[in-house]
DNA sequence: CAGTGGTCTAGACCACCCA
DNA sequence: GGGTGGTCTAGACCACTGT
């Protein structure tokens, strides 16, 4: 692992296991240099880290400081099941879909390749704790998730893409808005028609560059909670 | 302004004017400090904002390009106002409440200051486009907006912080979730009562690491509307 | 004034992609 | 193997804070 991410590492750690407390002042950039055998700038870029975490303050002329976080961190760069995990949940699957499809224009464009390049279709039922929770509608290039099977959507895609096919996610964008469920939602997810669901449409990036999903995510209101936290760079 | 916030700017320019085009190969590295009379480093700062901004990809071994983003950037760095006005849209607002307050507990802990300390409490509703949209209940320590009035509450908030104060804003943590109208908020947003809000509770923080506000803003389900992009760091 | 973080440079070395 | 980005260093200088 490279250098600034075991730093950040090390000393997230210390903040959760409040080794650095609350509001208390960490050691300045050049004791830290020390401590970790680095540049005083490889610190800074640790830190940064847990700036963007939320975990940390930098003021300029007094120091670096812990904050307390809002959240408990929902990332969606992780699927469904791992966030689901952390929070102590059960994810089951239910499939209402398993295709490979060819990429009609509107699918090419978000995932910016051809017309007619194959693209597994996938609609899953999520069901967490007992309740189904999310109705996710999701595309992905078959050239990159070579060998996805529909074992692995009944599990974690996102377990599969990390651990055997080792490729890294990098960066997602995503959009939020509330709809209407329509009748397949309704049935599914056990609202009356109509009845409104949290939207999120999301595009996620591979460390290389390639898109590797574009999905549609439909949850129900009650259950739907996202937090997460701004720096402007 | 800084050196790397210029060029981030003008490559921005570039991209958003179409002179590097989507999925364009941006110059190297190399070329761009040249151009820009700066060390490499200085321009990947540059371009790593760019990627924040959901608008660059870099693809190690092969270059950097012009990515489509999905969104058109509600910042939750900016306020209500300027974010309706860059979608062309009218912002009034109805004073529910401005009075000046000592902190209580639960506040204090959110703005990170005294129990007792002087806190504005503004409660607003927000009408965008002749519609009600928002309601925003908001809580600022007087000893950072010292001089704020009704006036302004009116008008933008932040545009008093950033304009008159000269105060520069860094951060914020943020958490949307789904919560039902009560009878104030269903007879304001013109909704039925148990009807369904986005609620979006906010800490924003300063350049300096102090915290400025602390709101719960909820919304009307038909406008609500959110999009970010994420990068793994 | 001393302490601390932010910006910037010049250069080294490594990892990855593609022809 | 040549092109390109990512990480890292050592050191300079500036901006802001608090005493």
């Amino acid at each position: 692992m490279v250098k600034y991410l075991k730093i950040y590492e090390t000393i997230k750690q210390r903040i959760l296991e409040m080794e650095y407390r609350l509001n208390e002042k960490l050691p300045d950039g050049a004791s830290l240099g020390k401590e970790f055998d680095c540049s005083e700038l490889t610190i800074k870029k640790a830190l940064d880290i847990l700036v963007a975490d939320g975990l940390v303050v930098r003021k300029r002329g007094s120091g670096s400081f812990v904050k307390r976080p809002l959240n408990t961190t929902t990332s969606h760069l992780h699927g469904t099941k791992a966030n689901a995990i952390k929070h102590g949940k059960e994810v089951t699957s239910n499939n209402l879909k398993f295709e490979i499809v060819p990429a009609d224009e509107r699918i090419a464009e978000r995932l910016n390749c051809n017309r007619g390049d194959l693209i597994y279709h996938i609609i899953r039922v999520r069901i967490i704790d007992s309740l189904p929770t999310v109705i996710e509608d999701t595309y992905m290039p078959v050239n990159i998730l070579n060998g996805l099977t529909i074992e692995h959507t009944q599990d974690s895609i996102y377990s599969f893409i990390t651990n055997q096919l080792k490729l890294k996610i990098h960066s997602s964008t995503m959009e939020i808005s509330i709809v209407k469920a329509n009748e397949i939602e309704s049935e599914n997810l056990n609202v009356p028609l109509n009845d409104k669901l949290v939207a999120v449409e999301q595009i996620v990036y591979l460390d290389n560059g390639d898109i590797f999903e574009y999905s549609i995510s439909k949850h129900t209101t009650d259950t739907y909670h996202f937090s997460t936290n701004f720096v402007r760079l």
